[in-house]
DNA sequence: TCTGGGGTCCTAGGACCC
DNA sequence: TCTGGGGTCCTAGGACCC
C-alpha cells in the first residue's frame, strides 16, 4: 500500500516575512505589491483573510477591503531560501520528493514504517520537524494517493495534520464541493453546476462515458479524481523525478499603458535577454519563440514563430520577437502587457554547418560573459546594444 | 473587483506528407 | 472530374495552478 504525504506551507510568503519582522505577527499582511499598484495578492495573512482578502485578488481591491493592512512587495530570494530549508527537512524523511511549487511538495513515504512509524505518527513527526527547522507553520495530508493527500492538507489548514486511512478516500472526498478538486476551476465548476453537480460525490456517481463525451479527456480525469484515484493509477511512481521545463517565459505589465514603439522594443529586448539567460542556465536551446501582448481593453494575443534551428541567443530571440510584434501590433494602440516565451527545447542548436556553429559559439560565450557581469553589477546595467537600432529585419 | 508572473496541459484547425 | 485516411507539425487560445 502506498503512503503519500502532501506538505503545504501556511500563508508561506507572509509567514516568511514574519520571520524577518516578528512585529507583523497577527496583523493583516498582504504580499504582492503596494496597495495602489497594478498587481494581485500573492499571499494574505489569516488576519487579512478575515476581511475577505485572498490570493489572486487585485491589490486595489484588497486595499478597499482592508485599508489598514500592511502591503509588502515580497522577496523571492527569501522565499526560495526557506523553501530549500523545507526541502532539506523532507529529505530526512524520504528520498522520493517532488516539490510541486515553492511552498508545497509530495513525499512518498511507502515502506518507511520501521523508521518513522505509521503514517499518522510520521506525519506529526514531519510537521514538528518542519516547524523546528524553519519556524514556519505547515499542513500535511496523508493517504494512499497524491490527489487525496493534497485535498487533505488543504482541509487540515491551518497548521494541522490529516490522515485518510486506506479505503476511506472516496468517502472523505464525497461531501466536499467539486471546486476542492484540483483541476476544477471557475469554468469547470460552472459547467458542473449546470448539470446539477455540486459535491464531489455527485461527480463520482456519474457515468464515465457521459463525462468523456461531454468534456473529453478532462471530464474523464475529473471522474477519476472524484473517486480518489491518481491520474497514473494507484501505483504511479513519478514522485522524485524532476524534468526539464517545457517553456521559459518572462512578461511585464506596464505601470501605465504605452504605444511608444521605442519603449515597447526596449521591453522586448529586456524580456528576450531574461529568457536567453535562463535558457543558458538550463543548457537548453529553443526552436519556438512566442510573444504575448495585451491591449488596454485586456484583449490578449499570442503569436509564435518556429526557427529552422534551436537557439539560446538573446539576439535571435529578440529579432524574432520584434518581427512578430511589428507584424501583429495595431500600431498606435496602447499596450498593457508584453511577454516573450521560448519552447520546443533541445540540447543543441541542431545546426550542421560549421560557420554558423562557430559564430554561435562566439555569441554564446559573449552572452554568458554578460550573464556573469549582470551577476556582479545587477541586471539593469548590461543590455543588448541593438535595442534602439532603427531598421527591421525579418528573421531567417 | 479593473484584473501579476511563471508555468502546465488540452483542443482544434490547417498544412503537409504518404 | 469534388474527393480517403492517418500521422505529425505548427499555431492560437483557453483552463487551471501556485
Amino acid at each position: 500500500m502506498r503512503s503519500i504525504f502532501h506538505i503545504d506551507m501556511d500563508a508561506f510568503f507572509v509567514s516568511v516575512e514574519e520571520l524577518y519582522d516578528p512585529s507583523l505577527k497577527g496583523k493583516p499582511v498582504v504580499v504582492g505589491g503596494r496597495a495602489n499598484e497594478r498587481g494581485v495578492v500573492s499571499a494574505a495573512s489569516y488576519a487579512a483573510r478575515k476581511f475577505g482578502v485572498h490570493s489572486a485578488m487585485p491589490l486595489r481591491t484588497a486595499y478597499q477591503l482592508c485599508p489598514q493592512a500592511i502591503f509588502l512587495e515580497g522577496r523571492r530570494d527569501r522565499y526560495h531560501h526557506h523553501s530549500q530549508q523545507v526541502r532539506d527537512v523532507l529529505e530526512q524523511f524520504s528520498p522520493l520528493i517532488s516539490m510541486a511549487s515553492i511552498d508545497e511538495g509530495y513525499l512518498d513515504m511507502t515502506g518507511t514504517e520501521r523508521l518513522h512509524g505509521p503514517a499518522l505518527a510520521a506525519a506529526h513527526k514531519l510537521h514538528e520537524a518542519i516547524r523546528r527547522a524553519t519556524g514556519l507553520n505547515n499542513s500535511i495530508g496523508a493517504s494512499t494517493a497524491r490527489l487525496v493527500s493534497k485535498v487533505a492538507s488543504d482541509q487540515a489548514k491551518p497548521n494541522g495534520v490529516l490522515w485518510i486511512p486506506p479505503g476511506a478516500e472516496a468517502s472523505f472526498l464525497a461531501p466536499l464541493d467539486i471546486r476542492k478538486i484540483p483541476g476544477v476551476g471557475k469554468t469547470g465548476e460552472k459547467s458542473f453546476h449546470s448539470l446539477g453537480i455540486y459535491k464531489t460525490g455527485d461527480l463520482a456517481k456519474l457515468d464515465e462515458r457521459f463525462l468523456q463525451d461531454r468534456f473529453g479527456k478532462w471530464g474523464l480525469a475529473m471522474a477519476g479524481k472524484a473517486r480518489g484515484v491518481d491520474a497514473g493509477g494507484w501505483f504511479d511512481t513519478d514522485i522524485g523525478v524532476s524534468e526539464d521545463p517545457r517553456s521559459i517565459s518572462h512578461e511585464h505589465t506596464y505601470i501605465e499603458d504605452t504605444a511608444d514603439a521605442a519603449q515597447l522594443e526596449m521591453s522586448l529586448a529586456h524580456l528576450s535577454e531574461k529568457v536567453g539567460r535562463r535558457l543558458r542556465e538550463h543548457g537548453l536551446h529553443a526552436r519556438t519563440v512566442q510573444i504575448k501582448f495585451r491591449y488596454s481593453d485586456f484583449t490578449t494575443f499570442t503569436r509564435a514563430h518556429s526557427l529552422d534551428h534551436a537557439t539560446q541567443l538573446d539576439t535571435e530571440i529578440f529579432d524574432t520577437a520584434r518581427f512578430l510584434f511589428h507584424r501583429n501590433w495595431r500600431a498606435g494602440h496602447k499596450i498593457r502587457l508584453l511577454g516573450v516565451q521560448c519552447s520546443g527545447f533541445s540540447e543543441s542548436t541542431g545546426q550542421l554547418d560549421l560557420l554558423s556553429g562557430e559564430k554561435n559559439e562566439k555569441l554564446r560565450k559573449m552572452f554568458t560573459a554578460a550573464d556573469t557581469l549582470r551577476d556582479k553589477f545587477g541586471d539593469s546595467k548590461i543590455h543588448l546594444a541593438r535595442t534602439t537600432r532603427p531598421e527591421k529585419k525579418k528573421p531567417e
